[in-house]
DNA sequence: TGCCAGGCCCTCTTTAGGGCCTT
């Protein structure tokens, strides 16, 4: 079933990205960044980025990955604060993420945890790339920020600086379909759409205005 | 004690298995 696009807002979107503790809130793992952007008009209108305090350890591993080490965490305000804040900045906009399924699991069970929620769709950037972008090396998010020679200042596996990243591969692959299949704009819910179609049924979709 | 994510997608498929992608 495709999900409903919000319908405020219909312009804008907020592409966000979690740093966690681990793969899964389900196994106790807990958010420990998050960084978003909020594009309007085609373009990044406003921005939030923050760390916070899991309450818990954060691994060799993890700190080593993202650069978040648990010095940087003691002073953080706790999840429940930081989320609260970052529920009224995606509230009315629909959601993308780098594979989503990952964000949206960290997403629904931090606001879980303070009685939250959202009401925007969500859809995927890396489902939409692996259809546009087949003949990709592959895709990480790295690798196709590199593929399309997007603009980055080098950071990676940081909050705000992945979904800025994201953020600029979204606005591509609209601009992309624009100029392929003759959009002057391309609706989220067609994106959506797109993220749940066969390789093969790409330009078919897209061709269907 | 041993294990330890999960959704999506492709194919040597659908009564399954394994790779990709996120931290």
């Amino acid at each position: 079933m495709i999900e409903k696009a919000h319908s405020r807002n219909a312009d804008s979107l907020v592409v966000l990205d979690f740093e966690t503790t681990g793969l899964s809130p389900n196994s106790g793992d807990r958010a420990i960044e998050i960084g978003a952007v909020l594009i309007e008009g085609g373009r990044i209108a406003d921005r939030f980025q923050q760390l916070m305090n899991p309450g818990r350890q954060v691994s060799q591993f993890i700190s080593q990955y993202t650069g978040i080490t648990n010095a940087m965490l003691r002073d953080a305000a706790p999840c429940e604060i930081v989320m609260n804040e970052f529920a009224d900045f995606i509230e009315g906009h629909n959601l993308v993420a780098h594979n989503a399924s990952f964000d949206r699991c960290f997403l629904d069970a931090e606001l879980l945890r303070i009685g939250r929620n959202y009401s925007g769709g969500f859809a995927c950037s890396m489902l939409a790339a692996r259809r546009l972008y087949q003949d990709a090396p592959n895709h990480r998010l790295s690798s196709l920020v590199a593929y399309k020679r997007l603009p980055t200042d080098g950071v990676f596996h940081r909050a705000l600086a992945d979904a800025e990243m994201t953020a600029h591969l979204w606005l591509q692959m609209l601009e992309d379909i624009g100029q392929i299949y003759g959009y002057q704009d391309v609706p989220f819910s067609l994106m959506q759409k797109l993220t749940r179609t066969n390789k093969k049924a790409v330009a078919k979709l897209l061709s269907c205005k």
